[in-house]
DNA sequence: AGCACGCCGACT
DNA sequence: GTCGGCGTGCTC
């Protein structure tokens, strides 16, 4: 009988696709396993091998397979298992989960490479202008990829170019397999053993005695591996003896010394550990001690702790715990929280068991860290990373903390699957029995809600480490300010008397400004116009660094204007606040102080990240203004004020989430402040003095934020009443958009009535030159999640074959942000 | 997604 | 007249 693998493909197709396999094939594949196949004429893609069985297709005849990529089964049936929650939850193919779950490295694609024919005997004088240029360039370099084609003729079809060249038997067209993954090799040299005998070594000696450099080299050698065995690397050898990698290569040519490669890894922490016992304090030892009894009921466990309360001695005590069982741990971060402050600190503690995982991690470490995990090797018995860090191919997970559980950057936006990491990892807990922990100091109110409503176990630690007091929350009414022309800039009385004396106190100062839609645009004084992208429908915003006006969306970017673009005026001036004027009125207003600045436009390159941050620790700066990116993970010890610049940009944004973010925003910018003994200070400037969240804020009232929150969202039928899926149609074409939105609502409201919204444009518009809907679906909690899903499947189908909507498509968010 | 096939407008 | 644009359909 014959026997047939069920694929999953790394594309957005519903569906899995079945090759066949000889007996061979079938005796050696196992579900889980990588197999590359042809799919289409001539593409080969990886696939994971899903199920074999022995049904033969009915209506096609299945392909055989290309190649076997792994002697192991590379993805595990509990991940399998995994994907296919996320693929029905997240309404989202299985292929775009292993696009997501796997490294890219394992990816293999196929790309084709033209080459020229050997001995080809066509006239050259009968070849086009561009097969021309194609053959003329294969004479220089042998094989060249289509992409590179397609530069060459400017073109972006070049296939039939291609084909046609292929035809006239000039050309080939190969597909090459790439392994993307390559192990990290060191080059280590040792002596011949012929010259290991006393004599022999010193008969060398004097032979090298005209070569000093060689001679140096040997002589470096001979000390260096008297009171070691330890194998000696070649890099260590030419720094210690001082002399080029040239000089070792002419020992190795004259055959004294010789060479050999070992693979090492590029992950894993080589430092050392100082495994400092961690001393709880009573309150930490009692929510430790909670935590634990709930984990022994098999609860999801909501640890509510402020600010600098100590939660993160009492995640490394669980994590020690879980270890000791012999399970591994999982450690969730928001991407900005992983900071090397946080990493270092359990490094420190627990060695070289802890693999970090995240984007920006290259393609070779990150295969490298999978490796780990899937071997339940020594090394990867902690990893701590951002959302991705789900999908590692753990053995016998035994812990996942979810730190800062509230930040909506769990949840990923685009592209496909939109899944949110904390409440899959709720799952993946249950999948594998093991415990899970949400903390934060700023729950969200889902979370809350489910700790409420006895879903989950709820822990609070209120006291912060080493009874350091909460901040004083200062509130500064600035409309009251402008009124009275008591405002420099910005900046009010009150913040630059507290900014001037924290300097006074050689304490240092951290300025909050939100980013979001406060972006500086130029606006012509005469006429109003200001220079739009000519892609999407936003202004271009302004950068100094550059001088140059920017979309956000596109990437599109221009000059900066001397002269207005529409009626050719002068008079432009630039409207809106960033940390960029902060800074530059921060420099008017305290020449002396140093000030560094901390947003997307300081640190862009790979370090400058870190460079800020270690400038700031070593008090190197005094003021260091920024967006989010300071309200996470970062602890320093010396900063005793922090003044946001405005709340109220917060508090506008257009969403239902906007109150509750601007509380849990604020509330972690406050929390860098007074670390240590001194009370620290807070100074929120704000045009709406009396706005119930900044009252929240200033007291620090989050229950009563969560009741009033919840009220509304009650009222207005949001989350963590209502569930919500949200359809986006996008188009190239304007009413194509808005005929297919419409359609697509009025099919919903047929079942889903009220609980249908839209369709509505988004904020902005169009991007990239496509024109975007939205349709939001609030599904009541009694209301079947899986029928709903299954019924929005139906009608999205349906819309699928309406041939006038061919060229729109749908994308859906479930659970959106 | 990516690629082939097929039908229409702007150039020589 | 063709070349190259994009809409349509299919991939085991």
């Amino acid at each position: 009988m014959a026997y047939f693998a069920d694929l999953i493909l790394p594309l957005p197709l519903d569906k899995r696709f079945t090759y066949s396999l000889s007996d061979a094939e079938a005796e050696f594949i196992c579900e889980g396993m990588r197999l590359a196949v042809q799919f289409g004429k001539n593409r080969i893609y990886t696939g994971i091998v899903a199920k074999i069985h022995q049904n033969p297709p009915q209506v096609y005849e299945a392909k055989p397979i290309h190649q076997i990529l792994d002697e192991k089964p590379l993805v595990s049936l509990h991940q399998l298992k995994f994907w296919s929650w996320i693929s029905h939850y997240y309404l989202c193919s299985e292929g775009e989960v292993m696009r997501a779950a796997l490294p890219g490295a394992f990816l293999l694609e196929s790309e084709s490479i033209v080459k020229l024919r050997k001995n080809f005997d066509f006239p050259e004088e009968k070849l086009n202008d561009d097969e021309f240029l194609v053959v003329e360039a294969l004479q220089r370099q042998s094989s060249m990829k289509i992409q590179e084609i397609q530069e060459l003729l400017d073109r972006k079809s070049v296939l039939p170019v291609i084909n046609l060249l292929v035809e006239k038997e000039v050309v080939e067209l190969n597909q090459e397999i790439y392994e993307q993954y390559k192990p990290k090799e060191v080059r280590f040299v040792r002596l011949r053993s012929e010259f290991e005998a006393e004599a022999a070594m010193h008969r060398l000696l004097d032979e090298l005695s005209n070569a000093p450099k060689q001679r140096e080299i040997l002589l470096t050698y001979f000390s260096l591996t008297a009171n070691s065995r330890k194998p000696l690397k070649a890099k260590t050898l030419c720094d210690k003896s001082g002399a080029t990698s040239a000089v070792l290569k002419s020992l190795v040519k004259k055959g004294i010394f010789e060479e050999y490669y070992e693979q090492t890894d590029r992950v894993g922490f080589k430092g050392e550990t100082f495994n400092k016992e961690i001393i709880f304090n009573k309150y930490q030892q009692q929510a430790f001690d909670q935590i634990k009894s709930y984990f022994a009921e098999e609860q999801v466990c909501l640890l509510h702790g402020v600010t600098s309360s100590g939660k993160t001695e009492i995640y490394i005590r669980l994590i020690e715990d879980v270890l000791k069982t012999g399970k591994q741990a999982l450690y969730l971060l928001p991407e900005i929280a992983l900071t090397t402050q946080l990493i270092k600190r359990l490094q420190d503690y627990f060695g070289d068991k802890v693999l970090v995982y995240h984007s920006r991690y290259s393609l070779n470490e990150r295969v490298e860290v999978y490796k780990h995990v899937l071997s339940n090797s020594e090394k990867g018995q902690i990893i701590i990373g951002a959302r991705s860090c789900i999908f590692l191919p753990f053995q016998n997970l035994g812990l996942i903390v979810v730190d800062e559980e509230h930040e909506t950057t769990f949840k990923q936006f685009d592209p496909a699957p939109r899944y949110h990491a904390r409440d899959a990892a709720v799952v993946l807990a249950a999948q594998f029995k093991a415990a899970i922990l949400l903390g934060s100091a700023t729950p969200s109110l889902e979370s809350y809600f489910n700790a409420d409503h006895n879903k989950y176990a709820l822990v609070e630690l209120n006291r912060r480490y080493g009874e350091v007091l909460m901040p004083d929350m200062e509130v500064v009414d600035i409309k009251t300010a402008h009124r009275k022309k008591k405002m420099t800039g910005h900046f009010s009385e009150r913040l630059i008397e507290e900014i001037k004396e924290s300097l006074e106190e050689e304490e240092q100062v951290i300025l909050f400004q939100n980013r979001r839609g406060f972006s500086p645009i130029l606006e012509c004084n005469t006429c109003g116009h200001s220079p739009q992208c000519p892609n999407c429908d936003v202004s271009l915003t302004y950068h100094s660094h550059n001088n140059q006006l920017r979309c956000h969306y596109c990437g599109y970017h221009i000059a900066m204007q001397q002269k207005c673009m529409a009626c050719g005026s002068d008079e432009i001036s630039t409207k809106g606040f960033g940390t960029e004027q902060v800074e530059t009125e921060l420099r008017a207003l305290f020449p002396d102080a140093r000030i560094a600045r901390m947003d997307q436009d300081t640190t862009r390159g790979k370090h400058s990240y870190e460079k800020i941050i270690t400038a700031f620790e070593n008090f190197e700066t005094d003021i260091l203004v920024g967006t989010q990116m300071l309200t996470k993970g970062l602890d320093f010890r010396k900063v005793n004020l922090v003044g946001i610049m405005n709340a109220d940009n917060l508090l506008n944004f257009p969403d239902f989430r906007a109150h509750e973010r601007s509380f849990q925003l604020m509330q972690q910018v406050a929390g860098r402040s007074g670390r240590t003994k001194k009370r620290g200070k807070v100074l929120i400037q704000t045009y709406n003095p009396y706005h119930r969240i900044i009252q929240q804020v200033s007291t620090g009232n989050f229950s009563e934020m969560y009741r009033e929150q919840l009220e509304e969202r009650y009222q207005y039928k949001y989350p963590p009443y209502f569930r919500l899926i949200r359809l986006t149609v996008k188009s190239r074409d304007f009413s194509k958009t808005n005929d297919a939105a419409a359609w697509l609502a009025t099919a919903l409201e047929k079942v889903f009535e009220r609980f249908v919204l839209g369709p509505e444009f988004p904020p902005v518009a169009r991007i990239r030159n496509e024109y975007y809907k939205n349709i939001l679906i609030k599904i009541p909690q009694k209301q079947s999640l899986g029928k709903t899903k299954a019924m929005v499947h139906r009608i999205l189908s349906s819309f699928g074959t309406i041939a006038a909507f061919r060229s729109v498509r749908v994308i859906i968010n479930v659970d959106p942000q």
